[in-house]
DNA sequence: GGGGGAACTTTGGTATACAGTCTGCCGACG
DNA sequence: CGTCGGCAGACTGTATACCAAAGTTCCCCC
């Protein structure tokens, strides 16, 4: 394993797309329809009608099935297959429990390593999502924020924290795309502010706004959600 | 039915017929196996070697390990197969910070349910785990303290966390194989003192017990952890 | 009109085959 | 003596074909 060059060359991307599974592929692919809200609640997903449309064999499909029920994606039935997932309120107030707990950890561990680094990806982000809200590009601006918590996540340092919170981050993906577009430049402060904290390399400071953000963010959601979800 | 592998470890019994599926059996299997020490961190998997062992077809054995590897037993490398994890410090005190937090929100859920229905299935927990220490039955003991964690979560009412937490609990229990058999009688304070706590309908009580005790088993746990595991 | 059952559908699981790729070894060449 | 190149073996990744069990649908007969 040892890279013996002495001198360490950028050696470019990683090889990217040609390298992933396949399983893997299905699965993302999958789950961006899912987000997206192409395939909807309830729609059945058979094994050889999705290897057929994808060109693969039943095998990959097979596996990829499994992964997208443990993020809660689609719910597997025995002998029946596989159905796309329905959000309930009653999931959603879960969701929301977790993240009170995990993003609260997330930045208390991002703020204690920030005193050694300062969190330079952090603020490009912000820059990047600042860029797209004024340009008006609503999936631009999803993106950034997507990689501002994904930035936040890696500051942290904790693998297993990280794998925890990949299929929590898809299903608020999920839920936020249920609703009406929220205001970008309210997002952009928020961000600003909790980006501050962790830089300030301050623990209790970094989870108390973490805390306070989402408990802010949890009724107003909650309370829209109330009207388009079903209780449970 | 030759098996010409120079280093057998012994499989045990060949899977039984029970209704679960047979990905779930053999994951558990193998999940025990890995826990229990009898698979050392470091040995390939192989997929043909399992499935000739277990006496099933590979596709079961390719569907299992991914599971493995979510849950952190397993390695898995592109192209040449599972390895069994290495736990590391740094892991278990990445697990102590999840743990820090999520099953401070399980005990603060628990109690906020505990206050329409009181907590008896908690209490007969208690109650078979004074009884297997009593006999000294290390085993039993053990499988009580489970159900009694298992317990708190399913009164937390979140069923994404108890996915979440399965995991963490498989973890922990590896973990705690490593360890020196622990005080059964401390053991049995500390749960009679959190199920106290979680009865008496007050989260922020319960929230705070489990974290003052999640913390002063950290500080234990890892002292010793740390002259027993690799660094990182 | 309702009940029973046959045909169809779909997953769960097995067996087999083949290509790509990683490893390890051995031998040749500088 | 060391290093490079190639060869052979091993193992996964994926495809294909097949069978059994179970659920669904729908039709026929009472």
């Amino acid at each position: 394993m040892d890279n013996k060059s002495v001198t360490a060359p950028d050696f470019g991307a990683p090889l990217g797309a040609t390298n992933r599974s396949l399983p893997e592929q299905i699965c993302d692919h999958i789950r961006e329809l899912i987000i997206d809200g192409t395939l909807e609640p309830g729609t059945w997903l058979r094994e050889r009608d999705l290897a057929q449309r994808l060109n693969v064999s039943r095998i990959p499909v097979r596996e990829a099935l499994p992964v997208l029920e443990a993020e809660g994606f689609v719910k597997m039935v025995p002998r029946r297959g596989a159905m796309v997932a329905t959000l309930t309120l009653r999931e959603a107030e879960n969701l929301y429990d977790i993240r009170e707990s995990l993003e609260v950890l997330a930045a208390r561990l991002a703020a204690r390593q920030a005193g050694h680094s300062p969190p330079a990806a952090l603020l490009e982000c912000l820059e990047r999502g600042r860029a797209a809200a004024e340009a008006g590009d609503a999936h631009g601006l999803e993106a950034a924020n997507a990689a501002f918590h994904g930035e936040i996540l890696k500051l942290s340092d904790n693998p297993l924290l990280q794998s925890i919170m990949k299929p929590i981050k898809g299903r608020v993906r999920w839920l936020f795309h249920l609703l009406p577009s929220r205001d970008p430049h309210a997002q952009l402060v928020k961000h600003q502010e909790l980006c501050d904290a962790i830089a300030s390399g301050n623990p209790d400071l970094a989870a108390a706004v973490a805390y306070a953000q989402i408990v802010r963010t949890r009724e107003s959601t909650l309370g829209v959600l109330r009207t388009l979800l079903p209780e449970s």
